[in-house]
RNA sequence: GGCGACAUGGCCGAGUGGCUAGGCAGAGGUCUGCAAAACCUCGUACGGCGGUUCGAAUCCGCCUGUCGCCUCCA
């Protein structure tokens, strides 16, 4: 495709992405719950949304990137038995809720760094917007879209015409759904809290005109996205489990507070699974991407470095579920391992050379075709494998494009600025030159041992490299080494 | 029960009405003192049953299976 398509599922099928002003695009991804470690579901959700906004930035548009931090412990649901998330882990670590917030906000970033996910550009804290959301349910009450009870807000969702329009669903429908409760003061079991009512026990809690509480799960997503692209923005984005109720009760108050509509794209990343199942911290059976960088989880045999994980996620698509295996990492990791020893090679050759001219016009055009098709991330590394492969066999046989400078630089905007690949080898930067010429100076001695057919001498030196992680490679144009 | 997806060769995983996905693993070969790397060649896959079509893995229907949402969740 020559334009961006992006599927929204707002239309259920691939849009041409026009953003509602131009030149900028503004979009939103529901960020986590921070009461415990992201695991490889976020990785999924995370990377993939960086990936959008990376080849949206590559595309040349001002992107403001927002993703919020959810530090509000919500209930497990809008009857009032639920257990408050936050509150429930800092009981059982023994600490003040904002220290669990605190905690697992930095761990996120940290593992999100690991895993070369750019940061967004805010990161608003649903605590930190309280005030904000209190002004949107007033908001709400004014125009008749909600109803307090009992210290509590609701939504009413009768009055909004338009609910359902995301998730395709009708009230009559989810009211025959056996697993609706109604709370003892909703007037339609489909209605969803804007405010709860907290007693003394609840930790988290502000005063509102309603009394002290604190605010329902979906109102803090509504107040923070309008607050910081407005009313209508571009792009929100989140895991496809939040689709409903999450996104459509976002939409419902948005759209019935302000009177335009909310988001012009919604766009949903699909899941992983571990077994064929779902992979969700309320379901056990999440690994935490620090299990991963580790190997200390009982399902894991070794650990798996982060760029083996992202590059595990681009293989397929944001929109189809990822099934996860030690054996499909294993397959990541050495497709990764030679696709970065191809771009290695390129990026270190020589600006020019007496090769034929690289038609790098036409390798743009072929990736871009791919990443304008909603992103297709696995095709345009296949592209890459393709491409690639003849032109660092004409590289390394010295026939070196006399464009080669051209090329370097698409790659590196591709690889390095789109994909978020790493493009070089990991060699330590602390020495690399003096560890360079002592490897220089081993090469020589043991060519020169090969050249008096010294072959005890030879192998001794290229095994002996190997055991400690050095790889000696032998070609027709003399020895190269390797650092594992 | 309602709504919605998906089912591809040993594994992972794209995709289009007819023409090679790609990665990993495997087999044979070239090169090499050996090894590694690289390069060449090789699998003719699309859940089942019907239908549409000159032609379908790709469109339609039915069936089977798996999964997601309907409760917190990326």
């Amino acid at each position: 495709m020559e334009k961006l398509h992006v599927f929204n599922t707002l239309t259920r099928s691939k849009e041409r992405f026009v953003p509602l002003q131009e030149g900028f695009v503004g979009m939103y991804v529901c960020g986590p719950t921070v009461y415990g470690d992201a695991h490889l579901g976020h990785a999924k959700s995370y990377v993939s949304f960086d990936i959008i906004v990376r080849y949206l930035r590559y595309l040349g548009f001002k992107v403001r990137y927002v993703q919020n931090i959810t530090d509000v412990g919500h209930l497990t649901d809008d009857a009032d038995d639920g257990e408050d998330k936050l509150q429930k882990q800092s009981i059982a670590e023994r600490k003040e809720p904002m220290e669990i917030a605190e905690h697992y906000t930095y761990t996120y970033f940290r593992d999100m760094d690991a895993l070369n996910v750019l940061r967004p550009d805010i990161s608003p804290r649903a605590t930190g917007h309280i005030p904000e959301q209190i002004a949107m349910i007033e908001q709400l009450l004014e125009k008749g879209h909600a109803y307090p009870a009992d210290g509590n807000v609701y939504f009413d969702v009768t009055s909004d015409p338009d609910y359902g329009k995301l998730s395709g669903r009708k009230l009559d429908e989810a009211e025959s759904g056996t697993r609706v409760n109604t709370a003892g003061d909703k007037r339609n079991p489909a209605d969803f809290a804007l405010w709860k009512k907290a007693d003394s026990s609840h930790l988290m809690q502000w005063p509102s005109p309603w009394g002290p509480g604190y605010p329902g799960w979906h109102i803090e997503c509504s107040a923070m996205s309008s607050k910081y692209l407005g009313r209508t923005f571009d792009i929100h984005g989140g895991g496809l489990e939040n689709q409903f109720p999450h996104h459509e009760c976002e939409i419902a108050q948005s759209e019935c507070a302000h009177g335009q509509d909310f988001v012009k794209y919604w766009l949903h990343n699909n899941m992983v699974t571990l077994n064929g199942q779902k992979m969700g911290k309320s379901l056990g059976n999440a690994i935490s991407l620090q299990q991963f960088f580790t190997g200390n989880h009982p399902l894991l045999t070794r650990s798996w470095s982060p760029a083996v994980i992202r590059f595990f996620l681009l293989q397929s698509h944001y929109r189809s579920t990822t099934d996860f295996s030690e054996q499909a990492l294993e397959a990541a990791e050495s497709g990764l391992k030679n696709l970065t020893s191809i771009l290695d090679t390129l990026m270190k050759s020589p600006d020019t050379g007496k090769g034929a001219h690289f038609d790098t016009h036409a390798l743009q055009a072929e990736l871009e075709a791919q990443m304008n098709d909603d992103f297709n991330t696995a095709r345009a590394l296949a592209v890459l494998f393709d491409r690639l492969k003849p032109l660092r066999t004409a590289v390394t046989s010295g026939q070196i494009p006399v464009n080669m400078a051209e090329v370097k630089d698409l790659l590196s905007r591709f690889t390095v600025d789109v994909l978020g690949l790493q493009q070089t080898e990991n060699i330590p930067a602390d020495g690399t030159e003096k560890l360079d010429a002592a490897l220089q100076l081993i090469i020589e001695l043991r060519a020169q041992a090969r050249k008096e057919r010294d072959w005890p001498t030879a192998d001794l030196i290229r095994d002996r490299l190997a055991a400690a992680g050095i790889r000696i490679e032998d070609g027709p144009a003399g020895s190269t080494y390797k650092i594992d």
